[in-house]
DNA sequence: AAAATTATTTAGATTTGTCTAAAAATATTT
DNA sequence: AAATATTTTTAGACAAATCTAAATAATTTT
């Protein structure tokens, strides 16, 4: 099954948006592809027909388990690619998406198996995402920090590093328990801040110390 | 400039072929990117409107030095990725050829550059050609062909004239690949074939079409 | 030099992926 | 539940890169 650059991206597109709903939008995705909706709803058509997606006009769009595989290969070759350009070539782990989104259309799969045996098969990427294995398995990523949560990922308060006083105080008054859904909005340099958005509530901004303190699952 | 994949081929195609010939024909062309001359009529348009190409119709095109610099680029990246496919990776230098095609149309100037030192600056590609440097100087190989080294010369393979899956199988069954030494014995005018011994090995006989596909240096 | 052949270009069609504008379906508000 | 607003799809157009078939230019043969 040969796709198009541009197919592949939709197929990555839908991938990355159903993790949060299950179900991805024909407007959701035109934002996310930088197209219009119209041109959304002709390629779900080409990619339905393909068996790619399963999709019912009017009510959203899913993958296909073929589909999956397909947006697991993709998600595994750019991560793979992110890691060479960090590990082998010295890039900045905040220059080298651009540089994997092109990399990930590279259709070889000799290719990426012995870039990942280069790399000694690594779990995660620069950026602290899974890399799916070359049988299209990847590891849930469980509990992650707050700090490395990446920005608009939805997720959920799971644990707290420590149970001091002041800590569970700070909590309380911020309303933030274990259950608290989230989704980090930005990140400051300068003082690591973040900036979190609460759902159901406004955005609030956690500190480095707090953030550090809570431990969250995506969701 | 940026220029589309379909382009870069164009301005790649031409740049190989004029090698020869100083001027590049539209059936030379067609018949070197498997399309028709009616298209490459009209993509010889469209690069010569963009100042790429030196082009009169009916008497066949060249580039002009802003195609040749960007034909050099694409050079330099399709050797600098064979490079790392074969020292890095492993792949066999036959096997390099049609991943390196996809790979040098990555259009990161950083990338390619941090590519180049990845691999300590080499010279020449796996096949023995020449890598143009970053700044898109490449230089001349002093080699001469197979068919017309003089009989008991000494020499060394140092490039192939093609790629072509079938010469690399062939190659590769008669054990010869880039620093192979041998002398010519003698030449049969009837078939212009080159009796050849191969150093540490007996001699073989090598026929015009595979003499004039391989290039030595002689030692 | 005229005829025949070959090479090249032009004209018009096709596919892919996109767009705008309008119509239709769904969701929300009153 | 009717009116309004939003979302999604349909219809028709466009640019890029290709194709086939026909016309034209250049070259070779007789």
């Amino acid at each position: 099954m040969h796709l198009t650059v541009s197919e592949e991206n939709y197929i990555k597109a839908i991938f990355h948006l159903q993790e949060a709903d299950g179900t991805v939008s024909t407007n959701q995705l035109a934002a996310n592809i930088h197209t219009k909706p119209a041109s959304v709803t002709d390629m779900l058509k080409k990619l339905t027909s393909k068996r790619l997606l399963l999709y019912k006009p009017y009510q959203g769009v899913r993958l296909s388990s073929e589909g999956r595989k397909l947006a697991l290969e993709i998600v595994r070759k750019h991560r793979l690619w992110e890691s060479f350009l960090v590990d082998k070539l010295q890039f900045g782990w905040d220059e080298v998406h651009e540089v994997a989104e092109e990399l990930e259309h590279i259709s070889s799969k000799k290719l990426v198996d012995k870039l990942d045996q280069f790399l000694g098969n690594p779990r995660f990427d620069p950026h602290g995402d899974p890399i799916p294995d070359s049988n299209g398995v990847m590891i849930a990523l469980r509990q992650v920090n707050l700090l490395d949560l990446k920005p608009h990922t939805k997720a959920e308060v799971c644990s707290v590093g420590s149970q001091s006083p002041e800590l569970l105080e700070l909590l309380k008054h911020k309303q933030i328990l274990i259950g608290t859904r989230l989704e980090v909005q930005c990140k400051f340099e300068f003082d690591h801040s973040l900036e979190i958005q609460l759902e159901g509530r406004g955005n609030i901004t956690i500190s480095q110390q707090l953030a550090q303190a809570l431990f969250v699952k995506t969701i």
